[in-house]
DNA sequence: TCATCTCATTGATCCAGATCAATCGGCTCG
DNA sequence: CGAGCCGATTGATCTGGATCAATGAGATGA
């Protein structure tokens, strides 16, 4: 981490998750009580961060970078059960051990706090409980919505459905004209977090690529020229439309 | 519903699920304010309860019953999300509208509050919404198990882990001795909740009536004899070793 | 510059579960 | 009682994705 990360990240004022993360809510003097039991740390693509079953005595935010959430059979299958970007919030307060393998795909750099002062934060602050609460809830409707794509959809839409999520989480999207991201998984992963094999996810992306509805300059950067022909490819309503 | 039902009902006090929903953690002066805004609405097995995207103006608790939450494509695929037993909460605090059909299998009794006062309580009660969090993170954790069920576990593991899970749920449950129970899905609900085919749920059932894992009298009603061995079934370690 | 490693692509074959179809058993209703 | 219905079972066949296997394409480093 260089110098002028660090200093840019001692501070929640400026740091870039912050409107989004269970902090988002906090008031100066909340985020001034955070800052005191909060700490940074780093991990390079590939490592394990916790191993499931494993204590684990702190809650974390993603500051910046992907991780992945996986459960293990015993004969080695492995399921993706939870993809972590900026923002999303690690670990379960008021449980010992954690539930899953907890793997950075990325360089990775996470915001952690110790459990027991934040659980005691939580407590007399409302504003991350209720922070927390909602963000459990957005992860309940993704983990649901992933059980549709895991139980009822064929391989192509499977892929199509996970190139689409990570289309609408750049930063940068915008749904019309192209959209250009680098997939920050390899194709291993991305069968493991799809039910398939790497073998159906690379015919797959090749299968989309020969239907034009994706480009790929690479294995891992992807460019979509219509994210409608996307949506359409994974089975989605193309009109998704909300009741607010 | 009864009279002598209905009188039990109205006393938060002798609730059967008193301690197991969202008012569990409650004070008496607490129970008493929600005891204002509750009201019990009762169904019929196969009604549904709201369509997916209609306005939801309540929240609610399952008291007897079950219900189940399920989301269909456009072409009539649909795969099911979430089964509500007793104490289960249903419909989400801060969004307009549902997000799920919600389905009553069997005859139901839900425990009501209407969601502007319920949502005003949740700000001045943190005993309501850190147990709502905890159920939430509950529910979280128990839709990813189902994701790796749904990705990577062959039919008859499926079917075992569902026979499984209904199993433990029983407020009879005790992991020695014969298992007995009735299932509260048909098997094309069943085939649903795993990603399957009713006829290929049906084969399963066979299949592992054969082999002597379960046994079973009409269609619904079921016995293990030994849960050690439908666990095995299920692909999940006999000994489930929990870190608490 | 060439060996090695990792990740990805592509081909050939196989099989678990889907699909199509017939039958059964219990229940309700005329 | 028999007709019709609904849920469940069982059989025959088909197929999407898994499995087994070979090859390619970048990156790293001696």
């Amino acid at each position: 981490m260089t110098v002028a990360t660090k200093s840019l990240l001692s501070n929640c004022a400026d740091c870039p998750i912050r409107h989004r993360a269970v902090c988002a809510r906090c008031e100066a003097d909340e985020l001034a009580q955070l800052e005191e039991i909060k700490y940074y740390r780093s991990f390079e693509a590939g490592q394990t961060i916790v191993w499931s079953n494993d204590r684990m005595d702190f809650v974390a935010s993603v500051v910046s970078g992907v991780a992945t959430l996986t459960q293990t059979m015993e004969d080695g299958r492995t399921q993706m059960v939870g993809l972590l970007l900026p923002s999303d919030f690690v670990g379960r307060p008021g449980r010992k051990g954690a539930a899953y393998d907890i793997v950075a795909t990325t360089d990775l750099i996470m915001c952690c706090f110790r459990k027991k002062p934040f659980e005691k934060m939580m407590i007399d602050t409302p504003h991350i409980s209720h922070r927390l609460l909602e963000m459990t809830l957005d992860e309940l409707d993704a983990a649901r919505e992933w059980m549709l794509v895991l139980g009822r959809k064929t391989a192509r839409e499977k892929i199509a459905s996970l190139l689409n999520i990570v289309a609408r989480r750049q930063p940068t999207f915008s749904p019309h004209g192209d959209v250009v991201f680098d997939l920050p998984l390899t194709r291993e992963a991305m069968a493991d977090y799809l039910g398939l094999t790497l073998e159906t996810v690379s015919r797959q992306m090749s299968a989309l690529r020969k239907a034009g509805i994706i480009s790929l300059q690479g294995n891992r950067h992807v460019t979509v020229p219509d994210m409608a022909r996307l949506m359409e490819a994974a089975g989605d309503d193309s009109d998704g439309g909300h009741l607010i």
